[in-house]
RNA sequence: GCCCGGAUGGCGAAACUGGCAGACGCAGCGGACUUAAAAUCCGCAGAUCCGAAAGGGUUGUGGGGGUUCGAAUCCCCCUCCGGGCACCA
């Protein structure tokens, strides 16, 4: 039989993938046909569903919980989620061959406010909508062949599920964690309910990017993760397996500043107020201890300069100040004047720059004392304070803060300097004003001056303690998280209000508090729960009276915020979870997500996790010891989106190319962290390399199988074809396992795999004519297929069958590599003339230093090079390099 | 304004600790096979200059300076792009 001959015939006739013009020559068991093959095993796969379960917690293998995070099903797979599961599900793959027990689950992150607009659109009931959308999605993952298990698979949307919630939400109200208060929110018009601060995006909604969200008074519920502002920022420390940008975005947000605050006493009320003129210079320095001109009333401010307190030439109160409402109750012209300012302030949100507004402020014709120097100093009302920061109100300290500074110019309020505006050492001169440096020395600050800044800071602080009207504080920019929403599809919160009994809690032997099922949704606004009188209506479980159920529901982060545990336990009905489960589970190992959900999610599941260790459910300060962020996926240059027509179906990429392909390249145009291009011709390139892989197993690797047994007795003297195939194989092998335990440049490691392809095709004339052992070449051949397990799944249980492997592959061990045999024993040794690339030799790997430097100056060009120059030095770097310096 | 990233051929990228810049792939060019095309296989390939060629020179990692025998990599300054925060007192 003339070998080359079929080979030819056969080469000839390959097809592309997804060609669909028939060819009736073709010899198909050298077609690389994914469409096929991916089907084939897609079926055996589904008729497994233990395949990739995990071991009970008393196994015996070291465990590893992978995960990454539950998608909203939408109803399509979008190439983001394709390349976050590529990602999750290599590292599955490859801690599986590694031995370890592991978890890798997925479920669906599923009430929200999509199925409601679905549910107004296509009038389809929301529960519907998401759970066909929840199939259809579940097919596409299977489809990519994602190595889930399904037996875990949870839904947030079902009572199983959300009765969880509203148990959590019970026990916090029981510890004061969760509570209910009138508060100015944020609210969307087109969701028509209220958003949480991480969900407004300047000054807009998360959803609705062109949607300016205003400003409401409602009674709301709030979790109270500001208890744990303080840990949760400590504890970033701990995560030393997050990336920094997260750990940095999270500390931002939650923004500890350290001060005091200080309280000026209120000069009495009935003061007539001077005119306004003379009231601006009004800082005439009284008697210290004036109190005795006070009322009472005190304005406590926040500063994180009480250094600079003898600079204070005015307060600045925020608009909404409680006390600004008493000053403009009887000052008519006040309120008018007050008023503006709050406008002012409510259009420099809804444009979504707060950071630019124009400075304006007024007078209020009353004065408060410096409690430091008993000074007499005008109080204003500024549309630049912030009046859910601090106090909301501050002390003003025109020549030491740029931004009283600029106030301070504006409406000429004195300016006085009680820092030496330059450092110890400065050449003396012009003061730089504002002047906000911290390295300094006080002056004009009565027994204080002298002393340095930061020293001052504590001393001053302790101080006011001292003396009764101030004290050292830490203030935070986290705020508690509103959880109340006036939709329909979401957890209804588990609470009842009764009007003899007031808030009273559902207790847990009536949970879960159902949502209806049949109800119309509508665009009104207001919860849609509030029109359905069967769900309002219920008793009051302790006087057995008429009651009024909470018809809001909570956040859909409250359900993300802890999922992850559910999926140790998913069907207890008994617990959200054993705890015994939870502590062999976690931490979790390793978490993939986008980095968009660095703060809201993150931080939420943080705080989640630390309240169920003080309710002693768990006993991990923390739920992820790894996060991993990947990029976005872009293309021609801009994020995918609809708008834009530059969305990538991969359900047309896997019909065109397979799974394996379009996963492979997810995983091979850029290392998972960064942006990821998509090039459809990328996608071709890596089909064509699978296709290369195929054709080569599929003609030598069956002889690689019948010399299984042979395996071992290689012959001593080996050919240098077989000495280099190994070499290869071996450095391919430690390259990648390297990467798996050290950076993920999984886009590095398919390419070691290509060139290991490469050697191996270049190799085929040795291997046609037997000068590779058959042990050898199977042993390549099988270990290929282990490395390309995790990248591409279904071509790998292909080949392993077709090399007569019967082990699972799943679980077959990974490849091990030998130094030995991955060892070049010559090396190229680059030769530098003055830095300048002048000649390579070529030396034993182990040669020593002088033999080296002896074959570098025997080099001829180096010789002619050096001819007539004196050799000033030589550097020569082992293994590396040598570097000639000449004059 | 502040805090993170990033900038390397025509393109995606590689070079992990300062040591041959451009691995691997895409697109391209040349060749083999074919009646032809596709597919496949082999080869070339940063730019520029000299040379018929073999080969060689110069230059080159956003820009400018510096440290070093040697810099994509370290230091200083600047530009541009992406992201986060933003009157947080």
């Amino acid at each position: 039989m003339s070998m080359a001959k079929t080979e030819k015939s056969a080469a000839a006739s390959a097809a592309a993938p997804g060609d669909t013009s028939p060819n009736g020559s073709a010899a198909p068991e050298l077609r690389y046909n994914p469409a096929e093959i991916e089907a084939r095993w897609a079926e055996r796969w589904a008729a497994q569903p233990d395949l990739y379960a995990a071991e009970p917690h008393s196994s015996p293998r070291p465990k590893y919980y992978v995960l990454e995070m539950l998608p909203y099903p939408s109803g399509v797979l979008h190439m983001g989620h394709v390349r976050n599961y590529s990602i999750g599900d290599a590292l599955a793959r490859y801690m599986w061959m590694q031995g370890y027990n592991v978890l890798h689950p997925m479920g669906w992150d599923a009430f929200g406010l999509p199925a409601e607009n679905a549910a107004l659109k296509n009038n389809t009931p929301p529960r519907q909508w998401t759970l066909q959308n929840i199939a259809a999605m579940k097919r596409q993952m299977n489809r990519v062949g994602f190595s889930y298990d399904w037996q875990t698979e949870i839904t947030t949307c079902l009572p199983d599920y959300y009765r969880w919630n509203q148990w959590f939400f019970l026990r916090m109200f029981e510890r004061g964690l969760a509570y209910r208060k009138k508060s100015k929110v944020n609210w969307c018009p087109q969701c028509a309910t209220v958003l949480a601060n991480e969900q407004v995006v300047n000054g807009c909604c998360w959803r609705h990017e062109e949607q300016t969200v205003e400003q409401r008074d409602l009674e709301q519920w709030f979790l109270r993760i500001t208890n744990y502002a303080q840990e949760l920022l400590d504890d970033l420390a701990k995560l030393e397996g997050w990336p920094e940008k997260v750990r940095t975005m999270q500390r931002n947000w939650i923004g500890r500043s350290e001060g005091a605050e200080v309280a000026f006493e209120l000069e009495d009320w009935s003061a007539v107020p001077e005119d306004e003129e003379k009231a601006r210079k009004g800082t005439a320095i009284l008697p210290p201890r004036t109190v005795a001109k006070g009322m009472g009333t005190k304005i406590a401010v926040f500063t994180t300069r009480i250094d600079t307190i003898y600079g204070a030439t005015s307060l600045q109160l925020s608009p909404e100040h409680p006390i600004v409402r008493q000053m403009c109750a009887m000052n008519a012209p006040l309120e008018e004047a007050v008023a503006a300012l709050l406008e002012q302030q409510r259009k420099a949100r809804e444009a979504g720059d707060v950071g630019a507004i124009e400075k304006h402020g007024v007078f209020t014709g009353h004065y408060a004392f410096n409690p430091f120097s008993g000074e007499r100093i005008p109080v204003w009302v500024g549309n630049y304070i912030l009046t859910d920061y601090g106090t909301g109100a501050i002390m003003s300290v025109p020549a030491h803060d740029e931004r009283d500074y600029e106030f301070a110019k504006k409406y000429d309020l004195e300016i006085r300097v009680v820092v030496l505006p330059r450092r110890p050492g400065d050449p003396e001169g012009e003061p730089m004003l504002p002047f906000t440096a911290e390295d300094s020395l006080l002056i004009n600050s009565g027994d204080f001056s002298g002393q340095g800044c930061q020293e001052a800071q504590h001393k001053m602080a302790a101080f006011a303690q001292e003396h009764g009207f101030g004290k050292p504080t830490v203030t935070f920019r986290l705020k508690d998280w509103g959880i109340s929403r006036q939709r329909y599809w979401g957890t209804p919160i588990p609470m009842l209000y009764c009007e003899k009994d007031g808030i009273v809690p559902v207790p847990d032997s009536e949970l879960p508090v159902l949502l209806p099922g049949n109800i119309e949704i509508t665009q009104q606004g207001g919860s849609p729960l509030a029109r359905v009188p069967d769900f309002v209506n219920a008793t009051c479980p302790k006087c057995g009276g008429p009651a009024r159920r909470e018809t809001d529901t909570m956040d859909t982060f409250v359900d993300s915020s802890w999922y992850f545990y559910r999926y140790c336990d998913p069907r207890n009905d008994r617990a959200p979870f054993d705890s015994e489960k939870i502590a062999y589970w976690f931490p979790i190992d390793q978490y993939i997500g986008g980095v968009e959900h660095a703060i809201l999610h993150l931080i939420y599941s943080r705080f989640w996790t630390k309240v169920m260790r003080d309710l002693g459910l768990v006993r991990n300060d923390e739920p992820v010891e790894r996060q991993f962020a990947q990029g976005m996926v872009i293309r021609n240059g801009a994020k995918m989106s609809k708008s834009k027509g530059n969305v990538v179906s991969p359900d047309e990429m896997i019909a065109h190319y397979g799974a394996d392909a379009t996963r492979m390249y997810s995983l091979f145009a850029a290392p998972p962290d960064r942006d990821l291009d998509w090039q459809e011709d990328g996608v071709a390139g890596i089909s064509r390399f699978l296709a290369r892989v195929y054709r080569f197993l599929m003609k030598h690797g069956g002889r690689g199988s019948e010399a299984r047994a042979a395996h071992g007795s290689a012959p001593a003297q080996v050919s240098a074809a077989t000495q280099a195939l190994q070499r290869k194989l071996h450095q391919t092998i430690r390259k990648i396992t390297q990467e798996y335990a050290g950076r993920w440049h999984f886009n590095t490691c398919i390419a070691a795999v290509m060139e290991l392809v490469n050697t191996l095709t270049a190799a085929e004339p040795q291997i046609a004519a037997g000068e590779v052992p058959d042990a050898v070449l199977a042993d390549v051949l099988r270990s290929l297929t282990l490395l390309l397990a995790p990248f591409a799944p279904y071509l790998a249980f292909e080949l392993w069958e077709h090399l007569g492997q019967t082990g699972n592959l799943l679980r077959a061990p990974w490849p091990k590599f030998d130094e030995a045999l991955a060892k070049e024993d010559q090396i190229e040794i680059p030769v530098q003339i003055n830095g300048k690339l002048r000649a390579v030799i070529c030396v034993d790997a182990d040669a020593g230093e002088d033999a080296v430097r002896d074959s570098a100056l025997a080099s001829e060009k180096i010789a002619a090079a050096l001819a007539g120059k004196e050799v000033v030095r030589l550097i020569l770097v082992p293994r590396k390099l040598i570097n000639i310096v000449v004059r």
